[in-house]
RNA sequence: GGAGAGGUGGCAGAGUGGUUGAAUGCGGUAGUCUCGAAAACUAUUUUAGGGUCAAACCUAACGGGGGUUCGAAUCCCCCCCUCUCCGCCA
């Protein structure tokens, strides 16, 4: 969520730096509806401030002697219900313009930052880095993972799709136990790189979804449990940003970073007939995430940790990838600034998105009220939330399958995930 | 799911209609004392919105929402959450 303040005082520069976005925003409602809402707030307030009067008034009088029966009294009670019919015109319309203000608030997205890339869709992404060219195959005819998943008999659709639905998929063997053991890799990784491991829910409540921007305005991209407020998550970001939801940190704790398995839930509406084979895009993936809360000031620098901490799975893994930075028209809403890591798939000669690395900024601590205080200091300020994917645990699945795949059909397992398999080809 | 108890400031914990944004204790901050520290003592210490150059000042908030009243932490209604016991259960 932007802040109100901001958007007063700047509207023009608010204006054009959404205008750098996809989509079309107008922050001028907001702006007029503003207006006309502190108007009403500050006579609303000043009829309060009579109220209160009136009502510490009779406290006292009748407190010193007076009669609760008397004329004096019963004109002021007079007083006092004028009062309160008038204001039982005003509240409502004082609510009304703050919801009003509040629900266009929370469909506007970040402000990208001055120095993301313009653009109007992912064809203007900026690819910054390419790493592991080195380990790119020169294998002509590379099969895709599904197949070579299913020749080994470690991936397996058909069942799955009739257990649920399609976009699912059922890990049998060695496949079940390289998922395990890309989690438990990634784990121990990021835990050695200092964050702290965490296994939240997996089903969130609509505040959390909204904490971190996926409501309202993407409810349809969630599941959502029809008898509770409760839907699965699509993102370990949920759960874990919004721990913190409605918390006041003392800067001591900061920074915060944690990582986190979980299974991610997602519908796909919109992508019906893309990628329908294999790993890349199923409605239930594994994903290790890592996510940061941390002092405005450092959260540039956290960001660039963040990616080189998702980066260094890839590394290890001996992945060939590359960094997009992420042109206006193609940052996430929340975001103020993102870079994607992409994975070489052999089979479909191309990188594809394997990690999201974003910084928040304020937007999200905004929605979910998480501030933090500094020692010493009145008030509180808003912390910048972080999170990046370290990484998707599918995608790496069907990377490592292509990338090691060997001429008779096996696939070489990886040198660090061979303590975790305990074999060395699959 | 059934029965009961409860949700108050950073924490603990008073407060059942009237100058209560809220006693008291702990914690935090500043000071006195000290070479320094501890202890003791003194003072100070919620958040958000409006307003102002800045202040003053005003409003709101005692789980959430609604109601009664001149006036609600306190009374009434609905909802949420926590705890205890019972039931069920991995």
């Amino acid at each position: 969520m932007l802040d109100l303040k901001l958007i007063r005082a700047n509207p023009e520069k608010i204006q054009e730096l959404i205008d750098r976005r996809n989509g079309s925003y107008d922050v001028q409602p907001i702006v007029e509806l503003d207006r006309a809402s502190r108007e009403l707030e500050t006579k609303r307030s000043q009829l309060s401030a009579r109220g209160n009067e009136i009502g510490k008034l009779i406290g006292k009088k009748i407190g010193s002697g007076s009669n609760p029966q008397g004329e004096e009294i019963a004109q002021l009670k007079a007083e006092g219900n004028k009062i309160k019919t008038k204001l039982s015109e005003l509240e409502p319309q004082e609510k009304e313009f703050k919801a009003k203000i509040e629900a266009l608030l929370l469909e506007l997205p970040n402000l990208p930052d001055e120095s993301v890339p313009l653009g109007k869709g992912e064809e203007e992404n900026v690819e910054i880095k390419r790493w592991g060219d080195e380990y790119i195959t020169d294998n002509q005819n590379p099969l895709p993972h599904w197949e070579i998943g299913e020749k080994l008999g470690i991936l397996d659709f058909k069942r799955a799709v009739k257990v649920a639905q399609s976009r699912f998929v059922n890990l049998v063997g060695a496949g079940a136990a390289l998922e395990r053991a890309l989690i438990s890799f990634m784990l121990d990784t990021q835990i050695a790189a200092g964050y702290l491991e965490v296994m939240p829910p997996v089903l969130v409540n609509s505040a959390s979804l909204q904490g971190t921007s996926q409501l309202p305005k993407f409810a349809e991209d969630s599941f959502k449990c029809s008898n509770d407020d409760l839907w699965l998550t699509p993102t370990a970001e949920v759960p874990v940003t919004n721990l913190y939801r409605d918390e006041v940190i003392e800067d001591s704790e900061l920074p915060i970073h944690h990582c986190a398995y979980t299974p991610c839930f997602r519908r796909e509406a919109g992508s019906a007939g893309r990628d329908s084979r294999g790993l890349i895009r199923l409605h239930q993936f594994n994903k290790v995430e890592l996510v940061k809360v941390v002092a405005p000031e450092t959260s540039e620098a956290e960001h660039q940790t963040l990616v080189e901490n998702a980066e260094a799975i890839l590394q290890a893994l001996k992945l060939p990838y590359r960094i997009l930075e992420l042109c206006t028209g193609d940052i996430g809403f929340g975001a103020a600034k993102c870079y994607d890591l992409e994975v070489w798939l052999p089979s479909a000669n191309m990188y594809r998105e394997i990690s999201s690395c974003s910084n928040f900024r304020d937007f999200q601590a905004r929605r979910a009220n998480i501030r933090f205080k500094q020692a010493g200091k009145k008030g509180t300020q808003y912390v910048h939330t972080l999170n990046g994917s370290g990484l998707a645990i599918g995608r790496t699945m069907a990377a490592v399958l292509e990338n090691y795949q060997q001429p008779d059909g096996t696939v070489k397992v990886p040198d660090v995930l061979q303590p975790y398999l305990k074999r060395e080809v699959l």
